[in-house]
DNA sequence: CGTGGCATGTAATGGGTTACATGATTAC
DNA sequence: GTAATCATGTAACCCATTACATGCCACG
């Protein structure tokens, strides 16, 4: 789904397709990237992309054909699978009292941290999309998501850092 | 980490330590129960966790032992592994062009009705242990993470769906 | 002429899920 | 007595990550 995704946007060699399932959905979405190559060599064969020589020798560029674009519209259309949560953050937390209020704190706070940062960038990507003439509303969409979760992190982990400070340091024997 | 933290709460059985994975720490952990009878044979043979026999022929009873305890909490101060993200919404919304606004309304629109319905199941268990007398204040955090978000999330739904409503419901061809 | 970035793949390993297999006990 | 629940485990399979292996080209 992601490769021809990306492939749905602008045509592009493996290498690139890496770097910007990487860069541009990197922030909701990954692809182990031993996975690229078979997966476009796969979808090659079954004629959902096809290659053409790219300007370097042994490059190649991928396209998305007709049946890759309907083939992309059936695989947004399933259903979404969720896969069973693992927060580690939470289950440390939930344990909290073995590990003492003060390491809950330290994570908490860098959780907190890792949220700012994820605000800061997300405001960087609105100013150059914003400068560059409005951004597509569907990236808009996701941008937001990102920065409604990030600000819920950030009010939470205030609250949180406040109740803990009133817990004793020490974890139970 | 999961097996050892609920043996910490109290001692119980294989069976029972599945239960309270799936039905305490499922909103933000979960366990392959393929996994818990060889984590616990595990455990038992570096002697992390001691077994005893329990009032059924052939059950058995597993306590954490002053060892397990304190590899509970070695693996509490362990740094947290953060899995690669795989958020099939947000991949399906972020292309959005090619699936058409009507059915990522859709999406939205579910993905709200789920957080919902979290927040309910979150304030069910505030209400029953508030009766109880009082969350432990560890529980009290994981759950208003889970508060937090639900409630990001209903936010971001309801911008979303104003957004949508004023794109063309057709994909892109 | 060699370093770094572009480019394409393969293979081993590991972890986890699913399904399977079995049996005791309790409640109706 | 039989269905549901409690209880313990094993094995096959799948998927993904990681590391490895190779080569081209541009720039300094």
């Amino acid at each position: 789904m992601a490769v021809l995704g990306a492939l749905s946007v602008e045509p592009m060699s493996g290498y690139a397709l890496r770097e910007a399932i990487r860069d541009v959905l990197g922030h909701f979405w990954s692809e182990s990237f031993g996975q690229i190559y078979p997966a476009l060599a796969n979808l090659e064969e079954q004629g959902f992309v096809a290659r053409q020589p790219g300007p370097r020798a042994g490059s190649s560029m991928f396209t998305l054909t007709p049946s890759g674009r309907a083939r992309l519209h059936a695989l947004l259309s399933q259903p979404i699978r969720t896969a069973p949560p693992r927060n580690g953050l939470l289950l440390r937390l939930f344990f909290g009292r073995v590990l003492g209020a003060a390491a809950c704190r330290k994570l908490v706070a860098s959780a907190r941290e890792e949220a700012a940062e994820r605000l800061a960038a997300y405001a960087k990507i609105r100013a150059t999309t914003t400068a560059e003439g409005g951004v597509d509303p569907y990236i808009g969409v996701t941008l937001s998501f990102g920065e409604h979760i990030a600000r819920a992190v950030l009010a939470w982990a205030d609250e949180t850092l406040a109740t803990l400070s009133r817990l004793p340091d020490e974890p139970d024997a």
